[in-house]
DNA sequence: CACTTCCCCTGCAAGC
DNA sequence: TGCTTGCAGGGGAAGT
């Protein structure tokens, strides 16, 4: 295999478009219930706050509210603790008893299987709830995901580091941080610190919609591709959010659906295909370590 | 200080 | 067929 016909299993991570669904979805099944027990398994202990502590702070405690902040889940307790939830690359948040051919191996779907989800060897987290209801369940095959119980009055140092999130982000934001950066703007859509939310899919198909190339560094934008890069984030940003999110692999909404965005990319791990506007060939480069798609005419 | 590389981990598919 | 190898990537640490 060649270059641009090569097609790598990529995982999807959860970007902020994910994100936002699953908070949305999940929140009417959390604010207001009371865990019961709290399970975790012998194989989490990627976790950043112990799963025994987990186990023995989360029992007990009702859930207040639910938000998004970047790619971050914060559940507020009734104890004014919080629980963060970061999803990596593979993490689900899923409804107990959910039923989803996603979530089974290829040779399980071929076989039919659209059966009720059970814990499994990667199901690192069990929230039970004291009114008997569905649980929420963290899965996470290749643990890059994280959980962590912020204590009282305490913040993380991590919320702090989060820029401006992405859904609202002014083209004067994008002008002030780029100035004198070097770094390619793609990998400088990718920091967290300048903005919270973005990820690869959609940097790449926001930059194609703003015709910026992705190795373009970062201070040489000018003030009208800022004004085109910033309302080309909050379009595919929103659109995300409106079609469900991304299900390139690994992405099911809480209740075991799929999303839809998916079929409105336009370059993203679509490189050897031809451009959905000028129908050159697409082509991938690797940025920062990270697979960019982009369109060599379109984007300049 | 700015930027790059490495590492964590696992599933999948190419290649032998 | 079955085993080995290598790739993917968010984010943080370590290196240049």
């Amino acid at each position: 295999m060649i270059g641009a016909a090569r097609r790598w299993h990529n995982q999807l991570v959860p970007e902020l478009p994910e994100v936002e669904v699953i908070c949305r979805r999940l929140a009417p099944l959390l604010v207001g219930r009371r865990f019961s027990a709290v399970q975790t398994t012998a194989r989490s202990p990627f976790f950043l706050t112990a799963p025994a502590k987990l186990r023995r702070r989360l029992a007990g405690r009702q859930v207040v509210f639910l938000l998004r902040r970047g790619k971050y889940l914060l559940a507020g307790l009734d104890d004014q603790s919080t629980l963060l939830l970061h999803l990596g690359m593979t993490g689900q948040l899923l409804v107990g008893g959910c039923r989803s051919r996603r979530l089974w191996r290829a040779a399980e779907r071929e076989a039919g299987a659209d059966r009720e989800f059970r814990p499994d060897r990667h199901t690192h987290l069990q929230l039970w709830f004291e009114d008997g209801g569905p649980g929420v369940l963290f899965r996470d095959a290749r643990k890059f995901g994280r959980v962590k119980l912020i204590e009282p009055g305490e913040t993380d140092p991590r919320l702090l580091r989060l820029g401006p999130d992405a859904l609202e982000v002014s083209a004067d934001h994008l002008w002030q941080e780029s100035r004198g950066r070097r770094v390619a703007v793609k990998s400088w859509l990718l920091d967290q610190a300048m903005l919270a939310g973005v990820g690869n899919i959609y940097a790449d198909e926001a930059l194609f919609r703003a015709g910026v190339r992705p190795s373009r560094p970062a201070g040489r934008l000018r003030r009208r591709e800022c004004q085109e890069l910033a309302a080309a984030l909050r379009e595919v940003l929103r659109r995300g959010i409106e079609t469900g999110g991304s299900s390139v692999d690994d992405f099911v909404a809480p209740d075991g659906t799929d999303g839809r965005y998916q079929n409105e990319h336009l370059v993203y791990q679509r490189d050897g295909r031809p451009c959905s506007r000028c129908g050159r060939v697409l082509r991938r480069v690797v940025l920062g370590g990270r697979s960019s798609h982009y369109c060599p005419a379109c984007q300049r």
